[in-house]
DNA sequence: ATCCTTTTTTGCCAATTGGCAAGGGCCTTC
DNA sequence: GAAGGCCCTTGCCAATTGGCAAAAAAGGAT
């Protein structure tokens, strides 16, 4: 909890007040390997900052592939959609790679947080913007690369995850099979 | 100059009044084929609309090679950064690929229409989110696909493109060789 | 129409990656 | 400590892509 606090006040000031409203509203949340956090076609009704763990996007291609877009580590906060007003109903899964822990608020908590609060929407939006570029910087560069420059950006980029995550879903985010993943990885060595 | 105006009344509403204003901030510039938009390095002090033609926009790799992140069509808003507020050095090249009409703001008159017209703020939220969630899906398909299927998929989203850009350029924003693409385009045939 | 430039296609060969299946290592469970 | 499961590595061969250079095609300008 004092770790998603810290994280907005990155973004922005907030009094003590303001604090202990977020507080109360706040629930937190354990999932367990593999457990989903979203799954495709299911509503998403809460919003989430992961405080703990590694979570995975993924999507199934049209062979039925499992394709990983991208991961989810400790300090993010997890939006659904592009507006909060609207239900949002992804077109992807989330799920645990790790145990994990998340602070979670309902959309209705959420929206009156966004009322009651002056300045709490600039700070969300800030949060937005840097997730957004953050991801599109990740992804735009991996396009150019060959397996063995992606595999050592990934270490570079995200050097907490390589241990963590298995080389199946690293893998298939870089978008090598697996087994060219284990053979790069031989010749680095 | 209307195709602006229509563009962000599909994003919120907005009375007769506050169209004039807008329209009386706006100046409307043209770009030759190459020109630049953006360049690395140098701060960017204008929000544009596309109204015609098509941008690239690509930076160079750790090897020296030009690589294309991608391309903007018509109707497109092109903002500097991710805040109006601080001034944003680009850190790749927007050039034009085709002769482009855009209608331009400086950042001081649109801070004015910002803070004079309620609701606009929000509008482009809205806008970016769009935008953010177009380039995601994407860049996030094409790495798990092989040529062929990348160049399919580009000719199914931008069918207005194929034609008007040049064939090396795509070739880098798949992220292959020109001369791999013309093998697959006569495969294709 | 001709020359010149730019863009696209090809050929050839090397390097990279994929597909498939088997094998090895490590951990858990009984 | 044996059996089973999961994850990673490897071998073999085929398919895809890259690199380089030359040829062909398409546009533009005079």
């Amino acid at each position: 909890m004092e770790k998603f606090i810290d994280y907005i006040l990155l973004f922005g000031n907030l009094n003590g007040q303001q604090i202990d409203l977020i507080k109360s509203k706040a629930s937190e949340i354990e999932l367990h390997k593999e457990d989903y956090y979203w799954e495709a076609g299911k509503a998403v009704r809460q919003i989430g900052f992961l405080s703990d763990g590694v979570l995975r996007v993924y999507y199934y291609n049209n062979k039925g592939e499992e394709i990983t877009r991208y991961f989810i580590d400790e300090n993010h906060l997890i939006l659904p959609g592009n507006t909060i007003d609207e239900i949002y109903t992804p077109s992807e899964y989330l799920s645990a790679i790790t145990d994990c822990n998340l602070v979670v608020f309902s959309r209705q908590d959420w929206k009156e947080i966004s009322d009651t609060i002056i300045g709490w929407d600039n700070i969300v939006h800030k949060i937005i913007a840097k997730h957004h570029s953050e991801k599109m910087a990740r992804r735009s560069e991996l396009i150019s690369q060959d397996g063995t420059e992606r595999y050592l950006d990934f270490i570079q980029k995200f050097p907490t995850l390589v241990n963590r995550v298995p080389l199946t879903f690293i893998a298939s985010y870089l978008g090598i099979t697996q087994s060219s993943l284990s053979r790069i990885r031989k010749n680095i060595r």
